[in-house]
DNA sequence: GGGGTCTATCTTGTTTCGCAAGGTACCTGC
DNA sequence: GCAGGTACCTTGCGAAACAAGATAGACCCC
């Protein structure tokens, strides 16, 4: 019983979906189902809208974003996240985390 | 309120310590203590003993690894743990997954 | 104005995993 | 025996991703 790849990446992603949010942000904001696409298609880090909104409430409440409501031509009205400068700085701490601990498992793997 | 390293560390390791127990086991036969030693003081891959035992009897539970109880001179006998086939598959699969993803991180990160 | 279809957000219940704290048992030396 | 080190295991907890479903606004066409 070896385990599939997506069976591997649903446990990989935790603590690292939350990050990735904030840094698709700082190119400026987007509201969910934006996100979503980007996460989802472009790459494999997001599989469900389900794991995006609970994610979002957090980031909004830890005060790493900022909202305001849109009204959309196209359907109801969007939410846009906006990066905080707690945020920013937020994201460059996980940066560095992320950069020694990929390093570490890194060796683990090759040793 | 922005997160330690270690809150951040805590969440990145899920899924991820599992499979660094297998590749300490490639060069080897090893017990339990040891491999809390090599993963907890070396990297920082490990905290406590309570994530190692249960997770070693996933190991086993899903045939990765087999055991033989070996006497101790110093202390109550020790069950070394050694690579299956099956784990060293597993642990290949792991590791083509886990750089299609660091390397999707990494691009959401830089982007 | 009623039905259908997007768009968009949010909620509920489940599963998995790491972690801290504590418990059990074996062996040696005083 | 009993103190101290070695080694293994268990319990209760919290955090996060996921699937599936709920709610609701805006538009179109009949």
């Amino acid at each position: 019983m070896i385990p599939t790849p997506d069976m591997v990446l649903t446990q990989l992603r935790k603590g690292v979906v939350e990050y990735c949010v904030l840094a698709c942000l700082r190119s400026g904001p987007a509201y969910g189902l934006e996100l979503a696409e980007r996460l989802g298609t472009d790459s494999s880090l997001l599989t469900s809208e389900g794991t995006l909104y609970p994610l979002l409430s957090r980031l909004r409440q830890q005060g790493w974003v900022t909202t305001t409501q849109v009204p959309s031509a196209v359907g109801p009205p969007r939410r846009y996240y906006e990066l905080t400068d707690e945020g920013r700085a937020t994201l460059e701490t996980f940066t560095a985390t992320w950069s020694r601990f990929t390093a570490d498992v890194r060796t683990t793997l090759e040793s």
